[in-house]
DNA sequence: TGTTTATTACCGAACGATCGGTAAATTATA
DNA sequence: TATAATTTACCGATCGTTCGGTAATAAACA
C-alpha cells in the first residue's frame, strides 16, 4: 500500500493544535489540511466521518495524554505524593504553553461542540479529576473533600487559562499552577 | 421616525445571548436575525459594521452591566464589604443562570475573537477585577494580596463556568460562588 | 520468479448550502 | 414630503462534503 505522508502521531498534533486555538465552528477544513499538510479529500479517506469525527478523535487522543501524563503520574504509588504533582504539573504545564495555548475541552464545548462531544469532553475530564483524586486519598483527605479539591484544581487551570488570555498575562497561569501545588502540599 | 419593532435593551439582551451560547464563529447573522426579530438587513441598519461591530456593541453592553451589577456593588462604601460580596455574588449567580449559562467573555476569547475583540475582553476583567481588589484593600488586603485574590475571584467562576458545563454538574458553579464567599469572609 | 489484481493513500475539481454583506424598494412616522 | 426603519432579493465567497481518478504498495497467482 501507498506510504502515508503523515504519520498518525503528527496528524493528531496538527489537527488538535488547529481546534483548540480556533475552536469547533472556527476550524475549517481548508485550516486542517494546511495544518497537517493534506488536502481536503485526504482528511476525509482517514476520517470519513468529516470534520465531527476529526473531533472525536482529537478528543481521543487528548483523553490518551491526559491519562498518560497526568493520571498515571498522579497515581504511581512507587513515588511520594510530592513528586507526583510535581511532575504532573510540569507536564500540565508543557501542555499549555506555560498558558499560552488554550484548553481543547474549552475549545470543543461551546454550544454545538458540547451537544456532539459532551460525552468526550465530560470523559476528559472526569480522567483529570480523577487522578488528583487519588492524589488527595493518598494524602489523606476525605473522600468528599479529595473529590472537591480534584475538582478545584481543574476549575483553577481553566478558568486561569480563560483570565490568562484575558487579560493578556502569561503570569496568571504560572501562578495559578504554583497555588496549586500550595493547596496540596500544606 | 418610524418606531423601532425591538427596543434596545431587548436587542442587545438577545444578541448577547446567541453571542454567548454560540461564541464568535458559531453565530450567524441568521441566528442573531432569529433571536431579535430582525431581518439581516435590519440588523445593518443599525451596526453598519455588520457581526463585528454588533460582537463590540455586545462587549459594551456586558461591560456596563459589569459596571452597574459587580464593581459598584462591591466598592458602594455606604455597606459593609460583607453585604456587597453578598449582593455582588448574587448578581453573578443571575448573570450566569446559577452555571447553566456561559459567560460571553469566554465565548468571545478564542483566538479570532480575542485578535478582534482583545481589548474589549480585557476591559470587561479589568473592571470585574478592580470592583473585587476595591473590596480585598476595605478589608484590610496590602495591595498584591487584594489584586491576587481578585484575580482569583475571576478565575474560579471562569474556572467553574467551563468545568461545569464540561462534567454537566450544576453544583460546581454553586460550590464555587459559596467557596469565594469563605476566602472573602474567613 | 514475474505478472496480475486489490488495496491503500492521496489529490483536483466540483457539489449544494450557507456564510457575511449590499442595493433597491416598501412601509411608517414626523 | 422628507426621512428613518424595515424588508425582499440578491451577491461573491467560503463552508463541509463528495466524486472520479492516479500513484504506489501488498497480496495472489502463474
Amino acid at each position: 500500500m501507498r506510504p502515508q505522508k503523515v504519520n498518525d502521531a503528527d496528524l493528531m498534533a496538527g489537527l488538535m493544535s488547529v481546534f483548540r486555538t480556533k475552536g469547533y465552528e472556527g476550524t475549517s477544513l481548508n485550516d486542517l489540511a494546511v495544518a497537517t499538510g493534506l488536502q481536503k479529500a485526504s482528511l476525509y479517506h482517514r476520517f470519513p466521518g468529516g470534520k465531527k469525527e476529526i473531533a472525536e478523535a482529537v478528543l481521543v487522543y487528548a483523553r490518551g495524554w491526559i491519562e498518560n501524563n497526568v493520571r498515571q503520574v498522579l497515581e504511581d504509588s512507587n513515588e511520594m505524593p510530592a513528586i507526583r504533582l510535581a511532575r504532573a504539573l510540569d507536564n500540565i504545564r508543557e501542555l499549555y504553553g506555560n498558558g499560552k495555548e488554550t484548553c481543547i475541552l474549552r475549545a470543543l464545548s461551546m454550544d454545538q461542540g458540547l451537544s456532539l462531544f459532551g460525552d468526550g469532553v465530560q470523559q476528559n475530564m472526569e480522567e483529570w479529576i480523577s487522578g488528583f483524586y487519588r492524589l488527595g486519598i493518598d494524602l489523606g483527605l476525605e473522600h468528599e473533600d479529595a473529590r472537591e479539591k480534584a475538582e478545584d484544581t481543574l476549575i483553577m487551570v481553566q478558568g486561569s487559562l480563560v483570565v490568562g488570555k484575558g487579560v493578556g498575562n502569561d503570569s496568571v497561569f504560572d501562578r495559578a499552577i504554583r497555588h496549586l501545588s500550595r493547596l496540596y502540599l500544606t
